[in-house]
DNA sequence: GAGCGAGATGCAATCGTTGCCACATCGGAC
DNA sequence: GTCCGATGTGGCAACGATTGCATCTCGCTC
């Protein structure tokens, strides 16, 4: 309870410290911790008792600073607060720290800047690698220019080559989108985000083609592109419904589909006998209202293990040539989704 | 398209290359680009062209090294998955975003070791400070005795002082539990976490003494606690309903409330006509589902930010007495909840 | 005209770790 | 008795930014 709470943090314990403790010198000592080098057994344990004694704690920065690279991965994320971008993250994650290395999130990238500003800090930290789902390709640009490897994830944005892991957004679409026709539905409203994203111009070109294959044709009208963070996509899904009455709504991810479903609640509709809905990206509360919503499920923890595994490669082999990984999506048909 | 990709990753532009290009010394350039001491305006004009021009980024690891602190703080949270610790990270950043500090987050301390680990690993990169929901005490006593600032969010468990930011989780239960009683509940289960955490222990309180309030005894049947991460919780779940037959369930917990809901809804219970259901913490779904879930919302992106603003205030003032910071949680009733 | 302080700059040391190199020792091979 | 390779160890110079100190030049004051 008297515990003394040492006021001056006491200077961290170095190498020197231990190796004076051991008798030896700093340079043994480093060879003992690191298990580089030639070390007598004598003097390794000395040197492991020392610095467990003492409570040594190497020093990251000096270390990466004569390294010339550090063991933190960065990892750029549009939305953290969005359960498909934390669940990405917690895949990454558990990938880097089997491998022993460090994470390091930002966790919006929804401003153009902030995306270089963030590709910038990791350079500052001598990362040597990066995994984004990317908002733009000149981060990556930067990154990949200055060494750094890159893996992109969820959509591919840059013009130089790198690492890739991604959905196969145009078959998850079209089988969404062909479930709908298959259930009698000929006016299939599509909800997209007005991006360049390959996301979205997969699932765009998935709706499409499942259109086509039907011998029906894409309707412009019936296609709302909304861009990230609007603050009236509500409003706009609304409108389109009144004017267009759809009866199958497409929603090309999660927040679309959340909204649309809002939409149709407030306004009395039911699914699935008025409208139809079918989503992208599977979430919890999919499977939790009444009807559940049929969507397209997409394997996101694989999504991001599968992103780290890819850039561990890389840095064991810088020489690769860069390879996209493509997983593959699964209908999940629930409640949401009639026959016309 | 021939765009030529340097294999060999160039070595880093350093300050002593813009210093030559610029016609200082280093020691002008580190001047000029921090903003410290004297530079006449032509040479950091000079400067600050030559670091654009050749692309400048700080080494921070030598930065660290010299001034033997880092700007990135620690971030620990128990499941990042979990929208709660996502929301919190969110508003974290958010803070320190504006401070100009980064933000690494370690985003599972389930296994007790692994905080500890997490707590070692900010060590080493010398960050002067840490925000965690602690899962144990070790790794803040550890932090804090070699001089780190540490903020415990969400719940407390140091048994050194330290910065805090919780719920008022007693009041919360309390309200959640009296709320029932007054619609006539007398036999109100409560599911927790079988825990240490002052969460799960003032949630008790608040429940106990609602109970007591109404002249009621808590009866110690109805109280289930579950561990994290327990496979069988909703068989437990399950059992507890079949033996006691509560009217009314208080889910002191995200995950507690939707196995809850679960179990409920596989059983072919009704809510509210069946058993009652209230919540701790308001997520999405339970405003999604019929009938909703009445739930005790907290304000957790609000917890994020003042956890940050607090250790900030701690960097600048080390010397502040350690202050605790209590936000209050607010009930939020939806159709779960229904008279007895 | 001596003295002083503000303005501006560079030198050199430092932060803690690593890794190259030189050196030492020893056993064994020729 | 050399010579050699395998072991072990310590010295020293980086890695790149920062910073205390010394230095130097002005422009002023008295």
């Amino acid at each position: 309870m008297t515990q003394q709470i040492e006021l001056e943090s006491p200077r961290a314990v170095t190498l020197a410290d231990i190796a004076r403790e051991a008798g030896t010198s700093a340079s043994t000592a480093s060879r003992a911790l690191s298990g580089r080098g030639y070390v007598s057994p004598e003097a390794r344990d000395r040197l492991l008792a020392a610095a467990e004694r003492l409570g040594y704690v190497p020093n990251a920065s000096a270390r990466t600073l004569k390294q010339r690279r550090s063991r933190v991965i960065g990892v750029v994320v549009s939305d953290l607060a969005n359960q498909f971008y934390a669940r990405l993250a917690a895949g990454v994650e558990q990938v880097l720290r089997e491998a022993d290395y460090q994470m390091m999130v930002l966790g919006d990238n929804t401003e153009d800047g902030e995306e270089v500003e963030g590709a910038r800090t990791f350079l500052a930290m001598r990362a040597p690698g990066v995994i984004m789902t990317p908002a733009g390709s000149e981060a990556t640009e930067l990154l990949v220019s200055q060494g750094v490897a890159v893996v992109e994830v969820d959509r591919r944005l840059a013009n130089v080559p790198c690492d890739a892991v991604v959905i196969d957004n145009e078959r998850g679409a079209r089988e969404a989108t062909a479930h709908l026709i298959e259930l009698g539905h000929r006016r299939v409203a599509l909800l997209g985000v007005d991006t360049k994203w390959t996301t979205d111009a997969g699932r765009l070109r998935g709706y499409e083609s499942a259109l086509e294959e039907a011998g029906l044709r894409a309707d412009d009208r019936l296609i709302v592109r909304i861009p990230r963070h609007a603050p009236d996509a509500e409003a706009r899904i609304d409108a389109m419904l009144r004017a267009e009455q759809p009866t199958a709504i497409f929603a090309t991810n999660n927040r679309l589909a959340e909204q649309a479903w809002r939409v149709l609640r407030q306004r009395g509709l039911r699914l699935p006998h008025d409208v139809s809905l079918v989503g992208f990206d599977d979430v919890p509360w999919m499977s939790m209202v009444e009807p559940g919503i049929t969507a397209v499920e997409q394997p996101i923890h694989e999504l991001g293990r599968q992103a780290a595994a890819l850039l561990l490669r890389r840095l064991e082999q810088p020489e690769l040539a860069p390879s996209v990984v493509r997983l593959e999506p699964r209908l999940v048909v629930r409640g949401s989704s009639g026959a016309r």
